[in-house]
DNA sequence: TCCAAAATGGACTGATCTGTACACTTTCAT
DNA sequence: ATGAAAGTGTACAGATCAGTCCATTTTGGA
């Protein structure tokens, strides 16, 4: 009936986890950051593993139209494949900048099959289907490979980003990406 | 004077850290798992960090070892590149698989000052080098560039095998590697 | 054989963890 | 205005967290 406090606390629980990790940071705290009451949490989610696949299902949302909007915005399918790199350039760019969550929380729940973890697959699955489809309208001769190849990318070029030393992952990402295309569809 | 318990500690605490993750790690759990006390490991390390830093470094040693002698293995320099990622098809295939060390506990310390993500960050550094210098090797033009863009399909497989559902992420890869190294070379 | 260093077990601290209980207040639709 | 739903504050449970203490036992080199 009234979900504004059940969808703010999502949004500030996951800049948190985003922010801190998810073993990191405990319902006190959450309950103390986002001036929500513990016992209102409780009722909306029956766990912390409940509220944080809640949170990762927001995050898969924003993130994917938040992507796919950017790569609408750069005009033909070809062109959006490499506007890709530039969002991606863009996120790197930003200071809060914190790697993918979705690999994050894979990380710290390492089981494959924990929720939290088949949660964080089905977003790449996800964006997989989306790329994929791009990767046929621009004419791909095998739409899955480039898709996969151009994941594989982005993936890298997030870890890079919050890992590596280097200056332009997304830049690196994008030049190599720039030659599988025109392969992909000469 | 007497490192063996030392060591045997560390090495046991790398596989519980790597299938369990660090903070879902207690040092109670690791003292009983591995059969030494707690007294023991803390007269060793005195906290949990420096252990999770000792174990880091021991990954590092180990991980880059094998990497780079199966790449040895493989004869001259361009090959070599290549081989790197048929390493990486023989590690995604072990049943206890679970991603990269170092891309979790960058995930669990996400801060970039934390002594444990800078250890992460420094292993990577230290991959770059040497893939530079193999690159540089096989007469590439730009062996920096290349190297980077390797390690972005490196780290992108890894992420992917761990956290995808793509049949052969490693072989995905390589075939990206293919192109890249013939194109950097000739 | 003997001694010092290393390792042990287990109780203990104080903090923090997830999750609950309960009595109270606020909100909103009728 | 009233009643049900939603939210609050706080204290609490029971487990686990990192880390300490200490008296005892084991170990390895001289």
């Amino acid at each position: 009936m009234r979900p504004s406090k059940r969808d703010e606390l999502v949004r500030k629980a996951l800049n948190i986890f985003y922010r801190e990790g998810f073993h990191a940071t405990g319902m006190d705290l959450l309950s103390g950051e986002t001036g929500i009451s513990k016992t209102t949490m409780f009722k909306h989610f029956h766990s912390k593993d409940e509220l944080i696949l809640a949170v990762l299902r927001l995050r898969d949302q924003d993130f994917r139209t938040w992507l796919f909007r950017r790569m609408e915005e750069a005009g033909p399918p070809r062109a959006q494949l490499l506007a890709m790199f530039d969002a991606l350039a863009e996120w790197f760019a930003k200071p809060d900048f914190r790697s993918c969550m979705f690999i994050k929380a894979a990380s710290e729940y390492p089981d494959p099959d924990h929720p939290i973890h088949a949660q964080a697959a089905e977003h790449k699955r996800l964006l997989f289907r989306q790329l994929q489809a791009i990767a046929a309208e621009a004419g791909a001769k095998d739409p899955a490979g480039l898709a996969r190849a151009l994941l594989l990318l982005k993936e890298g070029a997030i870890v890079t980003a919050h890992l590596g030393h280097e200056a332009d992952p997304a830049g690196d990402a994008k030049a190599v990406a720039e030659t599988l295309i025109s392969a992909a569809l000469d």
